[in-house]
RNA sequence: GGUCCUGUAGCUCAACCGGAUAGAGCAACUGCCUUCUAAGCAGUAGGUUUCAGGUUCGAGCCCUGACAGGAUCACCA
């Protein structure tokens, strides 16, 4: 039994026993103790005062009083107004930690037996990724994290968009200016060579709708007939005719792309177990449509086109195939859902697409369920906000866009100037300054994206994002090094751990009993995620910044059970202040300096 | 226009199931480098939580209605 469901089966008998009044220990809640008042955990009185029939402080002192004595986890209680703390018993603070370093699994739950993939990413071939990428990758890298520190047997997807008109218009433009440049004779990553070229598609298709406006054309029309879009049209039958030529030219600067996204994908640590390719799939989701069809789900208008009527779900009418019998953007979204089950037989699916998608999604998980699929409950749409910057909103047409790789290499670089002007690379090899650079420069990028709440629409301020001050990565960052740092000298002077009642310790990895101090001095902050479930979780996440320094974790609202997960994650960044050296020293019995 | 999301300090963001005096950082101002590492610490100042009602012991959070910003509503993906 945990620590908060000793009390709560206290307080539940303190009811039955003072007051003769049955209360259901699941209605029964505690919350931290605000940090202005003594005591761990609050348990609040206003609303059981039917109850007891008495004033807030004679209710509390009466509940308080029996915890004392009934339970071995209560020492001591205190009733502000009608806020009943309670003090823990030291004991069992140590019982827990004592506990927690015995579990080689620290953070690990078991297997809960449920699969859930998470698809993320999904870059487009055309281009390179950007900035917007970059939240997207490290939400799904994360959520994908903390499902398997949570048991789920997880599968990261990454459905690629390769094909469609998009792509065609960086062939045809490859075509026209290419003379036969590669990423090798151009030096440029081949998915920069393919965006140069889509960019160039672009410009030139512009001037040709100017050109035809200018000769009497309408402007629809001009986009329509511009020589280009023809060519580009063209190109797309050609590919989905199997035309070898075509076919050929798709593959080598798709090749290239891949290649270049590979590089981005490993600099940003993210990684993924299945690729899916929309060239693959895109003709998915017929046979689902003659289902529903069969089931009544759809329906057929005149000209044969299906649809499916979701009115009676507070959505509207939905097209999910043409009247020519060809596939729109959720037939093949469809195929591809029932696809990831084939291939898996996964529990929960989740996707991590922008909110602009809110309402796709919406339809897509409805149709889905009406179909009565096994995993339609376990739909999932992690929805994010746009990244916006402070010069406004990401254009590619305007040039506003970022760029990832050279974000990517700016926070680095900046790492590296920013490291040498404090002089803080003494002593250290040039791979190791190299290695270091990496992880402050990515450490603060990944922090800036993943502290904002998802769902929000955020700002990126590329200076603040790579200043090392204040609520940043490289802040977190430099609070573990100095964590590790009084370790280190407490090590060498010979501290008695015991004394500072850490039985034990002394056989744990020094990162470890980094882990055990910083929880031990939010202890307050713990008993709000369970005492043995989401402290493991968060020695887990620490323990990984530790060994890695630059690996964050997302806040993500996802799936209902999960509110002790995002718990943790919250614990475990607020635990990561500089103000924690300080009670790190005073348990350790190191005499704390003044000034701090 | 319908639907959905958002609105909290000058700026960027927090606030756990509705709980106590709404918290951080940046920017501003005061102090602190012989100690573990100043990428820091301690402190000052900064709020009618967009507005108006409602629900209740209690509302930034729930309900209704305004206002502001954004997204979406294609036989596009």
């Amino acid at each position: 039994m945990t620590i908060e469901e000793k009390i709560l089966s206290g307080i539940q008998k303190a009811f039955q026993e003072i007051f003769a009044h049955e209360i259901n220990q699941d209605d029964l809640s505690l919350q931290p103790t605000r940090k202005e008042f003594e005591g761990t955990y609050t348990f609040v009185l206003f609303s059981y005062l039917k109850i007891t029939k008495l004033a807030p402080e004679a209710s509390g002192a009466k509940i308080g009083d029996f915890l004392k004595t009934n339970t071995d986890v209560v020492s001591d209680y205190n009733v502000v107004k009608g806020f009943l703390n309670l003090i823990i018993r030291e004991e069992a603070w140590i019982d827990l930690f004592t506990a927690l370093s015995q579990n080689k699994n620290l953070g690990q739950l078991p297997q809960n037996g449920q699969k859930v993939m998470v698809e993320y990413s999904s870059p487009n071939t055309n281009k390179p990724l950007h900035l917007g990428h970059l939240r997207n990758n490290f939400l799904g890298y994360s959520v994908a994290e903390i499902l398997k520190a949570n048991g789920y047997e997880v599968i990261k997807s990454n459905l690629v968009n390769d094909r469609g008109i998009h792509i065609c218009k960086s062939m045809v433009a490859y075509r026209h200016f290419g003379n036969m440049e590669t990423p090798e004779s151009s030096g440029l990553k081949g998915d920069h060579l393919v965006g140069k070229y889509y960019v160039l598609f672009d410009k030139a298709y512009k001037s040709q709708i100017l050109e035809l406006i200018e000769k009497g054309q309408s402007e629809e029309g001009a986009k329509k007939n511009a020589p280009l879009m023809r060519k580009a049209q063209e190109m797309l039958q050609l590919w989905e005719a199997n035309d070898p030529e075509v076919i050929a030219l798709w593959e080598t600067m798709n090749y290239w792309v891949y290649a270049g996204f590979e590089k981005t994908y490993k600099q940003m640590g993210v990684d993924f177990d299945k690729y899916y390719q929309e060239s693959q799939t895109y003709l998915l989701g017929k046979d689902i449509v003659e289902e529903g069809l069969e089931k009544g789900v759809f329906f057929k208008k005149e000209n044969g086109s299906v649809w499916v009527d979701l009115s009676d779900e507070g959505l509207d009418e939905k097209l999910v195939l043409r009247g020519d019998g060809t596939s729109v953007y959720i037939t093949q979204d469809m195929g591809t859902c029932d696809l990831k089950y084939r291939d898996y037989k996964i529990d929960k699916s989740v996707y991590v697409v922008g909110n602009e998608q809110d309402y796709h999604f919406d339809v897509l998980f409805k149709i889905m369920r009406k179909l009565g699929r096994p995993y339609g409950d376990g739909l999932y749409h992690l929805s994010y906000g746009m990244v916006d910057l402070p010069s406004g909103k990401m254009k590619s047409r305007e040039g506003t866009v970022v760029d990832a790789d050279d974000l990517l290499q700016e926070m680095v670089d900046t790492a590296e100037n920013h490291t040498k002007e404090l002089g803080k690379i003494e002593g250290f090899t040039a791979e190791q300054a190299t290695e270091l650079y990496e992880i402050l420069g990515m450490g603060a990028l990944k922090y800036f994206l993943l502290k904002v709440d998802p769902k929000k629409r955020m700002l990126f301020n590329p200076q603040e994002s790579i200043e090392f001050q204040g609520n940043t990565g490289p802040f977190i960052q430099y609070s573990h090094a100095r964590i590790a740092s009084i370790l280190r000298k407490a090590d060498q002077i010979g501290v008695d751990y015991s004394t500072a009642g850490f039985k034990g310790i002394d056989k744990l990895e020094p990162s470890e009993r980094d882990l055990i101090v910083i929880l031990y001095d939010f202890e307050k902050k713990l008993k709000m995620a369970g005492d043995d479930y989401s402290p493991a979780l968060i020695a887990q996440y620490l323990f990984d910044l530790s060994k890695e320094y630059n690996r964050f974790y997302a806040e993500v609202p996802i799936f209902h059970e999960s509110r002790e997960e995002v718990q943790a994650f919250r614990v475990a960044l607020s635990a990561l202040t500089a103000k924690t050296i300080k009670t790190g020293m005073k348990l350790l019995g190191i005499k704390v300096p003044e000034r701090m």
